[in-house]
Parts: structure tokens; C-alpha cells; sequence
DNA sequence: TTCATTGTACGATTGTTTTCGTATCAATAT
DNA sequence: ATATTGATACGAAAACAATCGTACAATGAA
């Protein structure tokens, strides 16, 4: 198994736009990029293909459109960055982490509910 | 209020030496990260003393081995990351974050009576 | 056909972060 | 006194990331 390449800041805004998705053209990347904040096509152009050498996506060059495709899972990012950031911020502890992100963003009623649910879950074993 | 500025990978390594020990000279920040990785003395004292520059350290000079402190609260930090996180990877939903911490790095029984007392807490409100 | 539009490719520049070599100073031991 | 050790300062290079201009190809409309 290779290890899998941690995304820079700006692959992951474009990673972001192709797992919601599931896959998506430069245009259409930008577009959703330039809702948020200034850039230029190219440069989006250039980062993803960028992406495609390191492999973080593949696309489809049988048209004229490229279509790309992400190549890393969202969960695997996820958990590679909260991996990262458990041990640099939050001393190895998970439970410190989450103690902190339910303090400070706290949820709705439903959510509480959730996660209660896998609270449970958890319990049981 | 000034916007407090995101700390770098390198720098994030060294805060935490010095939120771990409320203080440190270089020396020991140094030690410290070489217990896991590779890395020369003055590659250390460099960061550290840009670090001073951009005010997240502060330091005590007045002998000749320099004392460093922290200049930004671990827990701003921690939220400046999880909120990024949040944004970045989990479609802006801290609930998200939280069930998949949960899920991957499964915290033990005297954790899950502390999440869970959170928890009720929140309920309440 | 010719022109405008919409794409990709890609080199070059800029900006940021990390790394390191060298100079230099202070304290201490010989 | 001098050499050694352990510290800081700092410039410069290397590595990495982001930005952009320009060239060029394909497509479709006039």
C-alpha cells in the first residue's frame, strides 16, 4: 500500500468541488471556486493538472472537455488530516478533539441524536 | 481583535513542545522533535526565531540561552484548524467531524462517560 | 474559409516555508 | 591566554505551492 499524499491547501478546495460531484470538468471547478474567492482559470487549470501527475485524481481525456475524477477517497483525507491534527494539536487524544469541536460548534438537536447513536454504539462494545 | 495568523506545519511542531512544557529553550524544543525526526539545530532556531518575528512566541533573552513561551492559546489554534477542517472536508458540518473522529479512533470507557457527560450537557440547552 | 470561443499545455514568476552554512559572541575549561 | 563548547544571528539556497501569460488546438458560427 502507497501512502497516500497529503493535499496541499489549494487541491483540497478543488477536491472539495469534485467529491461533491463525483466528478467534474476545470470549468466547472472554477466556477464553484470563484464563488468564494478570486482566481484566475488557468491557475485552477494548472493545479489540477498538477493533481493528475500526482495521481490525487484521474480524468478523462477522450474529448476535447477534460472530466476529472478523484482518486482519493474523502474519508481517507479526512482521516489523514484529523490523524495529523490529533497529534500535533491535541496531544494524540481523540476524545480531546472531539470534546473541543462539540464544545465550540455545537450541533442541533438531531445531530445531538446521531451522535448519540454511535455514542451508544460505541458503548456496547 | 487582530486575526491570528495560522501557524505553519514546522511551527506547529514546535508550539506544541512548548504548550507540552509551558516554556522551552531551543535546545529542548529541538531534542524534542528529534525524538521522532530527522532535523538540524539551526533549521530549529531558525523557525523559532520567525516565529518570534511573527509574534506566536515570545521569548526571554536577557541570558544568553534564550527562553521561549507561547504566544497563542493552544485552544484558538485547535478551533483555527478544526474550523478550516470543518470547511475544507466535512461540507462545513462540525457533527461530521465528530462521528468520524469517533468512528476511526475509538476512545476507551472512561472517555466516552466524558464525551457523553458533554453530550448530556448540551442537551439540556 | 475565417473568426471567435473555449479548451489544454506549459514555462516562468512570485511567494512562502524549510533547511543549512557560516560568522560571531559568551562562558568555561585547560 | 587560548581553545572548546554551546549559543544566537542571518543570509542564501532549496523545496514547495500558487499564479499567470502566452501559445496553440479544436469546435462551431458567420
Amino acid at each position: 500500500m502507497k501512502k497516500q499524499l497529503k493535499p496541499t491547501e489549494g487541491e483540497l478546495e478543488i477536491l472539495k468541488v469534485l467529491w461533491e460531484n463525483g466528478q467534474a470538468t476545470v470549468r466547472e471547478v472554477h466556477e464553484s471556486i470563484l464563488k468564494y474567492k478570486d482566481a484566475g482559470y488557468t491557475t485552477t487549470l494548472k493545479l489540477m493538472q498538477i493533481m493528475f501527475e500526482k495521481g490525487l485524481v484521474t480524468r478523462d481525456d477522450s474529448s476535447k472537455t477534460h472530466i476529472y475524477t478523484p482518486n482519493v477517497s474523502r474519508e481517507k483525507t479526512q482521516n489523514q488530516f484529523l490523524g495529523k491534527m490529533i497529534n500535533n494539536l491535541f496531544g494524540g487524544s481523540s476524545t480531546q478533539l472531539v470534546m473541543q469541536a462539540l464544545g465550540n460548534h455545537s450541533p442541533n438537536k438531531e445531530e445531538l441524536n446521531e451522535i448519540q447513536a454511535l455514542l451508544d454504539n460505541l458503548k456496547k462494545q
